[in-house]
RNA sequence: GGGUCUGUGGUCUAGUGGCUAUGACACCUCCCUUACACGGAGUUGAUCGAGGGUUCGAGUCCCUCCAGACCCA
């Protein structure tokens, strides 16, 4: 018996881990299989993934959907597409500020700023390199040479110039607007930041008096805001109260510096069955609170400051934090006998989604990006994109449906992309940078280049140099962007705007977008709403919207809940004979779990099989190992087994003659092939893995295998050609998942790495080619084929003979006598 | 409270109006057989979340309810 060419007997994780390092080591051949050519005849098609924040661990739900962008980019190329598959990092924000505070137990303002930003970038690389690590270890096939940075100058400058022109278009506006504000953190915050959190909050009824002496009492959580209220509504409907409409009351508490009483309006936000069913609206208390201010025209009191304390409108109040001023505001109206009850409820409050603090809502003078006339155009573009899923398009339009206010960009921290503006002494003009530069305007001057604008009416007024004497002290803008501002130009950056012009032209709109579902309101609602601003076209042609990686339970994994698995140690397990075991909490108890080996291959095989794009997945590492190591060693096995015979030299002709399981072997080959390619073009990982997994692990080795291993002994040719033509195209078209798996075995067997295929592999047989009818005759005998298979492996069974005893009294049906000869010796029939 | 999505054997999953619902893992039984026992073969196991309706026919369409996830008040 000739030896196989492949000697390890199985695939492991140490043998996985060596091809990944080699694949790796090498950049010259690495970039010449994924770099990015821009100048390639082939159709360009530019990935626009997701650059991940760096924050010390990757997320391992992350780590699951990047290896499937991975998967779609080696697909796109095996299909023949120049791919570039971007590798970004988002480095910019206030997580990297709340990290480098938290290791030197120091607040950013206690800085000196530069200093600071060192600190934050030092940081940051740090875990940007364990980043970089992992993307390896799980064999994404990025090009890396071209790694990109958000706060590196060459991408803030796309920003910054990207700002610019939005900026004497219109389409960006300063204004004191009412702003959800951190008080903690001392910075601006979209509503797409806010989440919301249950807390415990006192509900308290106080007792208002009308001019004409009748009471009231009014609900609210609230009670030191009644130095900012406005207005007191109920509902037009309400009956109880429509008497006292167009009334006085006079407020409860001291102020100072407003009149002290207010009007009773009616207003249908107003429920009129929660408490009394009148409301206080002050400004600003919650967002009806701005709504309804807004609609009755009525002028805001500003009663908390940047601090997130009281002012003096707050009377007794003011220069308390919230919190105290709430409990003494309390105490008071229970002193003065207007305090009719207060009572502990459970109530979501908002807080920002990054330091958890609760938000308040405070005038403020920000940069705005004018976002609500345009929503229209945006559903246009939206509808001129194809979404996998297409459900999925559906999260992008309710979240679009709830936008009534435009977007602040502008935010009080450090580690950002600065705004990038200067204002004259008078305050009156601007000075803007020319496009292609990164300024910082808190240290330095413009640049050779920049325009003096008009500040309101965005005039071109000539450039800065010659302008310069006529606009007294400028000072540069200290504010920076909101982190958002920057990743949504991504897709921009990616496709080679203002930088490589030529390549735009092919590049955009881009081809893919992928990313997670929870992002669907923050990063592609502000890409496509920049694409429509900047170029009033449709961002991509592809968006890809994937679930969510949770634990074992469905439930989210957070730290908190002490659920979270790491990536590491699963694409780990297994190397070096090292188990993996997790101890998770569960929504009982905590469970432990243990697998053997996983590794990345697996980890892939299992992502690509076991979730349909958009569903969340649950992340089970036993699972995992479980349902598809053996799916690896399955077909591992076949490629060795196969690797023991001649390889034909015409592998890639048709050869003369072949025996009918042949033909019926590459009929059903071809079957899948096409499935698999299909599913490749359309995005459809999960068919693709499928088809190829159901084929080679079914099909292949239980039927085909055992029916031709007495002529593959015998040196049969056509069996040989046959064998080695499906393993060698099998494994060109799994490669895209199974990278560094296939590479091996190609590489080994065939002399030629399947990963390098970029052309999907052609019919291997003519005659038997799905389509036609010698093809889908041969097909519809493999259910006979399998049936009768079964029935004599099951009579044997039955009868207590093993396999490879001979058995008796066994018909071969009339569909299958042109297999009867191969059945025959197979099956020992006698 | 509202919206969107999801709900198929113990677990995961296919199924977009048509014969007795697909497959995988697990369970159980048997088998070391010139690739693989980290394997193979064969069983068992689902009133398709619940209830109504439309239809000759419903896992699939409609309504109500229940549960979960996400989003918003």
């Amino acid at each position: 018996m000739p030896s196989p060419a492949l000697p390890e007997k199985r695939w492991s994780i140490d043998l996985e881990k060596s091809i990944q390092e080699a694949h790796y080591a090498d950049n010259a051949l690495y970039t010449k299989r994924y770099g990015f050519n821009p100048n390639s005849d082939k159709e360009v098609f530019v990935i626009d993934t997701p650059p991940p924040y760096p924050s010390g661990t990757w997320h391992i739900g992350a780590v699951a959907q990047y290896s499937m962008i991975d998967v779609l980019a080696r697909s796109q190329r095996l299909i023949g597409k120049e791919v570039y598959f971007p590798w970004g990092v988002d480095r910019n924000g206030i997580n990297i500020e709340f990290v480098v505070e938290k290791n030197t137990k120091r607040k950013m303002k206690t800085y000196d700023r530069a200093e600071f930003l060192e600190l934050c970038r030092t940081t940051i690389e740090t875990f940007t390199e364990a980043m970089r690590h992992t993307a390896k270890r799980v064999g994404l096939s990025c090009d890396f040479s071209r790694e990109y940075l958000t706060d590196a100058p060459d991408y803030r400058s796309v920003t910054q110039s990207i700002f610019v022109e939005l900026f004497k278009k219109g389409d960006i506006v300063e204004d004191l607007r009412p702003n959800i504000y951190d008080p903690v953190e001392g910075t601006t915050i979209a509503d797409a930041e806010v989440e919301r959190l249950p807390r415990k909050t006192k509900l308290v009824d106080v007792k208002w008096i009308c001019e004409d002496g009748t009471e009231l009492v009014i609900s609210t959580t609230r009670p030191e805001m009644i130095c900012a209220c406005g207005v007191i509504v109920v509902h037009p409907d309400d009956e109880r109260y429509s008497h006292l409409v167009g009334q006085k009351v006079n407020l409860p508490l001291e102020t100072v510096g407003r009149e002290k009483s207010v009007q009773i309006m009616t207003h249908p936000s107003v429920k009129s069955d929660f408490g009394t069913g009148i409301l206080m609206v002050c400004s600003f208390g919650d967002q009806n609170d701005v709504a309804v201010f807004r609609e009755l025209g009525l002028a805001p009191f500003q009663a908390i400051d940047l601090d997130g304390k009281m002012t003096a409108v707050a009377g007794p109040f003011a220069g308390m934090k919230v919190i105290e001023a709430r409990h003494a505001a309390i105490e008071m109206l229970e002193s003065q006998g207007n305090l009719v009850q207060a009572v502990e409820r459970d109530q979501d409050i908002p807080v920002s989604e990054r330091g958890k603090n609760p938000v308040e809502i405070i005038l403020l003078k920000e940069w705005y990006v004018r976002q609500t006339h345009i929503q229209d155009k945006m559903r246009e573009h939206i509808e001129e994109i194809e979404f996998h899923p297409p459900r999925n398009r559906q999260f992008l339009l309710d979240w679009m449906d709830n936008i009534s206010i435009d977007w602040p960009i502008s935010r009080r921290r450090w580690y950002h992309t600065e705004i990038p503006i200067w204002y004259s002494e008078d305050e009156t003009k601007v000075v803007v940078p020319p496009a292609g530069s990164y300024v910082q305007p808190w240290k330095e001057n413009p640049p050779a280049g920049s325009r003096v604008l008009d500040r309101t009416t965005r005039e071109d007024l000539g450039g800065y140099h010659e302008l310069k004497d006529g606009l007294g002290a400028i000072s540069g803008e200290e504010k920076v962007f909101d982190t958002w501002m920057d990743s949504s130009n991504s897709n921009l950056f990616v496709s080679g705007y203002l930088n490589h012009p030529e390549v735009f032209e092919k590049a955009f709109p881009t081809a893919l977008r992928p990313q997670g579902k929870e992002i669907v309101r923050t990063w592609l609602y502000y890409t496509l709403l920049k694409s429509t601003l900047v170029l009033d076209k449709p961002g991509f042609q592809h968006v890809w919207i994937d679930g969510l990686g949770m634990d074992p339970w469905g439930r989210k994994m957070s730290k908190s809940l002490g659920n979270g698995i790491d990536a590491d140690s699963v694409l780990e397990c297994g190397a070096g004979g090292r188990t993996g075991s997790w101890k998770v909490k569960g929504p009982d108890k905590t469970v432990s779990l243990r697998a053997n080996k996983i590794g990345s291959e697996c980890f892939r095989l299992w992502k690509a099989c076991d979730a349909q794009v958009g569903d969340d997945f649950h992340i089970n590492p036993e699972e995992i190992e479980k349902k598809y190591f053996g799916v690896l060693t399955k077909l591992f096995n076949v490629a060795r087994f196969a690797s023991q015979f001649e390889i034909p030299s015409n592998l890639d002709e048709e050869p003369e003659h072949l025996e009918p399981e042949d033909r019926w072997i590459l009929a059903e080959f071809q079957n899948t092939m096409n499935t698999v390619q299909r599913s490749w073009s359309d995005l459809d990982i999960y068919t693709a893995t499928q088809s190829l997994k159901t084929f080679g692990t079914g099909l292949l080795p239980s039927h085909y295998l055992e029916m031709v291993k007495s002529r593959l002994y015998d040196d049969d040719v056509a069996a040989a050609w046959t064998l080695h033509r499906v393993v060698r195209d099998f494994m060109a078209a799994f490669s895209p998942v199974c990278p560094f798996f296939t590479h091996h075995i190609s590489q080994t067997v065939y002399g030629a790495s399947a990963v390098d295929v970029d052309r999907f592999p052609s019919e291997a047989y003519s005659a038997v080619a799905s389509g036609t009818e010698e093809g889908k005759r041969l097909c519809n005998l493999s259910s006979k084929i399998q049936e009768f298979n079964g029935a004599v492996w099951g009579a044997k069974k039955e009868s207590g003979t093993s396999l490879n005893q001979p058995i008796e009294g066994i018909e071969i049906p009339q569909e299958l006598a042109e297999f009867s000869h191969t059945l025959t010796q197979m099956h020992k029939l006698e």
